[in-house]
DNA sequence: AAATGATGTTGCC
DNA sequence: TGGCAACCCTCATT
């Protein structure tokens, strides 16, 4: 199946719906224009409000607005003939959503890019993905060569670079499964159909996604956000939870009981300066260590057999600063990536490790959500950055000084979403697939939707762009399965698991889909729209889905 | 259907 | 250094 690209996505998507939906169609956009009562006159913002920002065209509407509302009569107070802007609060132009479009505010830069000048609509790196894409001083052209060069020094590349296999089909989910937003993801190491997920609130869900019914939430493992979870290598039923809470829990799946290793606010809450919350953590397999940071800066670590702290903490990012990030290499987990709320992504050696030790300091414009080694030789690192961009250093074709590419992608955060992370397949030989959700929405025939993107870090393209017309949540948690071609997503408090299309293509009237809602949602089955877990929702999914495949072939190249 | 609140980072003073 | 306001394409609830 050939993956889908930006801008030639789903243009047969029919979503039935949408006509009773609230989002108008872009044809409609007239009705949305509104009258503005204020207090006080305008009139001598009008030039400098205009300048160079406003079009003719706008006027044209703004004097639409007032005639339309001196027809109605409506003028007690004063009518302003000017829209105002939500987002500077200026006049004569208007920014929001315009049917399932977004309109920028001019006066601000641009949200995809961060360069002034232009807005979203039209930033170049959203007309053309490889825009977004800058090569490496030393990694200039030459793709199918590189690719050569790296398998002269892994040989276990396989000849050709293998096809993606993209999941891009919603194989089954349940919808408000946690009470609060989903935070982290972990698919268990051995059973296939295990997720497990962690919410806001602490709680910790294992889900058999093959069965779709069976589903436990514990509550009691942690009072606020469960950001990680790592399964003790030596023993798969064993699950090590970090939370915002301060404390590592370990919890034995098979029972249910859990316990705390650490708790680094042994005395409660003594105000904000002293809580300390767990973000970051890994496991040193090697030397059976539970590695975890905090929210100041510094670095713990837990013996696993002992199930006790070990050591004294280490300040491993600027003193203060929340540490958001561990992984160990997978060839030497000795070596050790951290990151954080400092901008930088740190490269220690656990041997030599004390304050200042680090053997790289990755700078980044702004607070790094996550930093990976790459899957297999762990040469490669993903990091994910709130400057809007993706970068991939490369310790063979590149060196540490600069990455030796950067991606313009959105995933800028709001500050009640869970931070973005871009995460490497596991599967993939190249060691080059990353899935990231993305922030900002796309107009998908009508509907405002927030895809899930699968790049090609070698080159920095869009691979695919995966939505579901029914996802209208943004999708920040994204896990790729170790072994299968499955995708996990948590979007809001739903979980969603996706496989490839290319088994429904042929039985496509069939749609072995499965969905389990959880909590309030089930009180409003069948009213409210958006919602899919009632049937004819569901029908109506299936529909919109074979009207997809029968025109899949057609491309309409922007 | 508009208002509300929960809530993290940043930059300015 | 700390306090505070601004940020502004969320989501679910009332």
């Amino acid at each position: 199946m050939a993956p889908v690209t930006r801008r030639t996505a789903f243009p047969k998507v029919l979503i039935e719906r949408d006509s009773e939906s609230e989002q108008s169609s872009s044809e409609e956009e007239g009705e949305e224009e509104e009258e503005r009562i204020l207090e006080e006159e305008e009139e001598e913002d009008d030039d400098d409000d205009d300048d160079g920002v406003t079009t003719t065209s706008e006027k044209t509407e703004n004097l639409e607005v007032g005639s339309d509302a001196n027809r109605k009569g409506k003028a007690p107070i004063t009518i302003s003939l000017k829209k105002v802007c939500k987002v500077c609060k200026k006049h004569g132009h208007e920014a929001g959503f315009k049917g399932a479009t977004y309109i920028d505010c001019p006066m601000k830069p641009c949200f995809l890019c961060k360069k002034p000048g232009h807005t979203t609509l039209t930033c170049p790196h959203r007309v053309s993905t490889e825009h977004g894409v800058v090569p490496a001083p030393r990694k200039k052209t030459c793709k199918p060569l590189e690719y050569v060069f790296e398998r002269q020094l892994r040989p276990s590349l396989p000849s050709i670079k293998p096809k993606y296999v993209i999941p891009d089909q919603v194989n089954c989910a349940v919808i408000r499964y946690h009470s609060r937003r989903v935070t982290c993801l972990e698919f268990h190491p051995t059973k296939n159909n295990i997720l497990l997920s962690g919410d806001k609130k602490g709680q910790l869900g294992v889900w058999d996604f093959g069965k779709v019914y069976e589903k436990v939430v514990y509550g009691n493992i942690h009072s606020c956000l469960l950001n990680n979870m790592r399964f003790n290598p030596t023993n798969d039923c064993m699950v090590y939870s970090a939370s915002s809470d301060g404390t590592i829990s370990c919890t034995d799946l098979e029972t249910g009981l859990s316990s705390s290793p650490m708790n680094l606010n042994p005395d409660g809450w003594q105000g904000p300066n002293t809580w300390k919350m767990i973000y970051g953590m890994d496991i040193n397999c090697e030397k059976g260590l539970v590695l975890v940071a905090d929210s100041f800066g510094f670095l713990y670590m837990v013996d696993m057999r002992s199930n006790h702290r070990n050591g004294d903490a280490i300040l491993i990012h600027k003193r203060g600063t929340k540490v958001v990030g561990i992984h160990c290499n997978p060839i030497q987990p000795d070596i050790v990536l951290t990151c954080g709320n400092d901008h930088f992504a740190r490269i220690w050696d656990l041997r030599y490790i004390e304050a200042g030790s680090s053997l790289y300091d990755l700078k980044h414009n702004r607070v790094v959500n996550s930093a990976y080694f790459s899957p297999f030789s762990g040469t490669k690192i993903l990091t994910t950055s709130q400057d809007n961009r993706l970068h991939i250093w490369d310790s063979i074709f590149g060196n540490m000084d600069s990455p030796s590419r950067e991606i313009v992608h959105s995933h800028d955060f709001n500050r009640h979403l869970t931070p973005f992370k871009a995460e490497w397949d596991p599967k993939d030989p190249s060691e080059s697939l990353a899935v990231i959700g993305r922030y900002i929405s796309e107009n998908y025939n009508g509907a405002a939707l927030h895809p899930i993107d699968f790049i090609d870090t070698s080159t920095g393209q869009l691979v695919a762009e995966v939505i579901d017309p029914n996802i209208t949540t943004i999708s920040p948690v994204n896990k790729l399965h170790p072994r299968e071609d499955i995708l996990a997503t948590g979007s809001s408090r739903s979980l969603f698991i996706w496989k490839p299309k290319e088994k429904s293509e042929l039985v496509e009237e069939k749609d072995e889909r499965k969905f389990v809602v959880c909590g309030r949602a089930e009180k409003k089955r069948g009213k409210k729209k958006g919602d899919i877990s009632d049937e004819s929702d569901d029908e109506g999914l299936m529909s919109s889905k074979s009207k997809k495949f029968k025109s899949t072939k057609t491309k309409n190249k922007h």
